[in-house]
DNA sequence: ATGCTATCCAAATGGTCTGG
DNA sequence: CCAGACCATTTGGATAGCAT
């Protein structure tokens, strides 16, 4: 606490100041980091209720460092408006006149005429003359400032494609303003079973509390938007507070928000009923606590649109993950207190609470592909936002939360293979023995026998040599290339319904992302090894028929993976057709099976698209000593009974087949 | 007892990212 | 801009061990 005498003394003048006064002190100037210092000051200024006459320095830098953000914002990050950037400045020049003169210092770095429209502003309205030499307004001024209206009419016209979009019709957005609407509202609302909640205020550049302006309920088919200012003036302020903690502590109704806890806390000082509205709300479910504590453990509920990317943070990310588009952002800077709100604002207003509602029903609806339940997976958070009631300590806390995520999760997964894994998602480095143990873990007997035909499956790079051989005995199976990010894999597996085979640390990178049973870490070393495993764990019937039973050729490296044929279904072409055509001396068309061949150009006549048989690729020393050829009909190429399929029958895949029989060995 | 160092832990701080 | 949450890192105080 000895600090305190150092606080009183503004910023930068002040560090020099302070210095030459504690000659005894140790302080250097360069060691005193200014920013830590201001924060410092700050800090203090609030605790002890400075007030703001006496730390002018503080104050004006205080504003200036917001007009600048303001300007950074608006030409920068271009998330302003016009509107909205025009009323904050005038706020902060109503509070400080001093700062007039940096702001115009500030816009002349990017825009004359802006700089000009504030010299007269200023002029006009807080007469204070700024004496700026304005640099001429060049002929392409005005075309510059055509492209800032531009700019502003496409900010407030509806943008069409990229956003999300509300889906209530605008009629179903319902403004409050009056005590009567409000008794109302809130009358329908206690009849429904899940509500969005989401809050908006003004943002404020200086300690003046924060006021709530707008609160959005959304609920099935309407979005309520309540009118806290005026609200405020027409209601017995307590009336209003205790309306809402009615709500709040209802416990029939979910509330779903995201970060409510920012928005409750500005209603707790708001009204005096709200007091305790952290600690007494009920069935609430935050998202934000979800968007980072679960869904990262269970990537899968947003397969449909996130595709093993990294996870994107904020209510905007979390929405364009499961929902598919990203939210448009643009007014939550606004002037929430203007009124009428624009109609972009009050589009946005209803959107941020509504979408809560469709994000709820999304995760309602794919979790329980996943063999998961939404409340399971949400209901953590209910005791979470409990918990954090004492300041008793971040650690207790943290690991309070963690092993909520735990019983989560187990509840989830449900089996002892599933707290292994639940180890090993904490943190604690868990050596690979262990882990081997835990996938060759369950009973084989559980499940069902798959035949070669109907297993699909995605190979990672590392295990190219598996995936041949799979494909040899039938299997469905996509391989990555050399290059390709592991991810690729889960993207795959979610998409095309494939089992994702892996080892090593990228086995423990992936499985977060895909339900446990989609993926296995191989063990053994040697292909051929590889495949009795798998085909072991998996339960997977391999016939002689399954052997070469798919078209092995490779029709190009894809960017992503190995593009197989694949194809199971084969023209036969008898040796004298395939002779005749090799001498290319024919003209005639046959029919072949289901299939006609036109012999002039070896093309197969197909239902889809003809297809050429890759005639180049038969050694001509081969068509006496073999009877029958096989033509991919997808891709053309030619096959026949050689010495390989029988060599592998006996030899290599021996093992495999009919193992389901023989299922005791390994 | 005194001084020095090593060790541990909670509190403080910095950085980053969200919300408005 | 500011507040808050989270995370990693630093800090400073308390303590124990050792030598003086």
């Amino acid at each position: 606490m000895h600090h305190r005498q150092k606080k009183e003394v503004p910023a930068d003048p002040g560090i020099s100041c302070l210095c030459s006064i504690s000659r005894s002190s140790r302080i250097q100037h360069e060691k005193v980091n200014q920013k830590s210092f201001t924060k410092l000051a700050n800090r203090l200024v609030k605790k002890y209720d400075i007030p703001q006459a006496a730390i002018p320095n503080l104050t004006s830098k205080r504003s200036t460092a917001f007009i600048r953000h303001l300007v950074h914002r608006r030409f920068n990050l271009k998330d302003i408006q016009l509107q909205d950037f025009d009323d904050m400045v005038k706020d902060v020049l109503k509070e400080d006149h001093a700062t007039a003169n940096d702001l115009i210092q500030t816009l002349l770095e990017y825009s004359v005429p802006e700089a000009k429209k504030w010299v007269d502003y200023i002029f006009e309205e807080l007469g204070l003359i700024i004496s700026v030499n304005l640099p001429e307004l060049s002929p392409d001024v005005p075309a510059n400032n055509d492209e800032w209206a531009d700019w502003d009419a496409e900010c407030s016209s509806s943008t069409p494609v990229p956003y999300y979009t509300l889906k209530p019709p605008v009629d179903q957005v319902i403004w409050i303003d009056t005590p009567e609407a409000c008794r109302e509202c809130f009358h329908r609302i206690e009849q429904e079973r899940l509500v969005g909640l989401d809050a908006e205020w003004k943002v404020v550049f200086d300690y003046a509390p924060p006021r709530v302006a707008l609160l959005q309920v959304a609920i099935t088919d309407q979005v309520f938007l309540l009118d806290m200012i005026a609200l405020c003036d027409a209601f017995q302020k307590q009336d209003l507070g205790f309306l809402l903690m009615n709500l709040m502590q209802n416990e029939s109704i979910i509330k779903l928000g995201y970060g409510f806890d920012a928005d409750m806390k500005v209603l707790s000082k708001q009204f005096q009923a709200c007091k305790s509205i952290t600690d007494e709300v009920k069935n609430l479910i935050d998202f934000d606590y979800f968007h980072h504590s679960v869904l990262p453990n269970h990537l899968y509920l947003c397969c449909n649109h996130h595709n093993g990317m990294p996870i994107k943070s904020s209510l905007n990310g979390l929405v364009e993950m499961i929902l598919g588009q990203p939210l448009d952002k643009r007014e939550q800077f606004s002037n929430w207190e203007r009124r009428p709100l624009n109609q972009s604002q009050l589009v946005y207003a209803a959107l941020d609470a509504y979408c809560l509602l469709e994000l709820f029903w999304s995760l309602e609806e794919q979790a329980p592909n996943f063999g998961a339940d939404v409340l399971e997976l949400l209901k953590p958070l209910k005791q979470g936002v409990k918990a954090k009631s004492n300041k008793s300590g971040r650690r207790k806390k943290a690991k309070a939360q963690r092993s909520r995520i735990q019983g989560a999760i187990s509840s989830y997964l449900q089996d002892q293979e599933a707290s292994a894994s639940i180890d090993a998602i904490a943190g604690d480095a868990k050596c690979s023995t262990k882990e081997e143990s835990l996938c060759s873990l369950p009973a084989r007997s559980s499940i069902p026998v798959t035949p070669a035909s109907q297993f699909r499956v995605v190979v990672d790079t590392m295990l190219q040599g598996l995936g041949k051989h799979m494909r040899q005995c039938g299997v469905d199976c996509a391989v990555l290339d050399n290059k390709q990010d592991h991810a690729e894999c889960v993207r795959l597996s979610l998409k095309e319904d494939r089992v994702i085979l892996t080892r090593g640390k990228v086995f423990d990178q992936l499985r977060q992302y895909v339900p446990k049973e989609r993926i296995y870490k191989v063990v053994e070393e040697k292909p051929i090894k590889q495949l009795q495993e798998v085909f072991g764990f998996f339960n997977v019937d391999v016939e002689e028929s399954d052997i070469f039973s798919l078209c092995q050729h490779v029709i190009r490296k894809h960017e992503m993976y190995l593009q197989i044929c694949n194809n199971g279904d084969f023209i036969e072409v008898p040796t004298e057709f395939m002779v005749t055509m090799l001498d290319g001396n024919s003209r005639d068309v046959v029919t072949l099976g289901n299939y006609r061949l036109d012999m002039t150009s070896g093309t197969i006549l197909g239902a889809s698209a003809n297809v050429r048989l890759q005639l180049d690729h038969v050694p001509r020393e081969v068509p006496p000593r073999v009877c029958l050829f096989y033509g991919c009909v997808s891709c053309g190429k030619i096959y026949w009974d050689g010495s390989h399929l029988g060599r592998a029958v006996s030899g290599k895949f021996r093992d495999i087949l009919g193992m389901r029989v023989t299922q005791s060995q390994y």
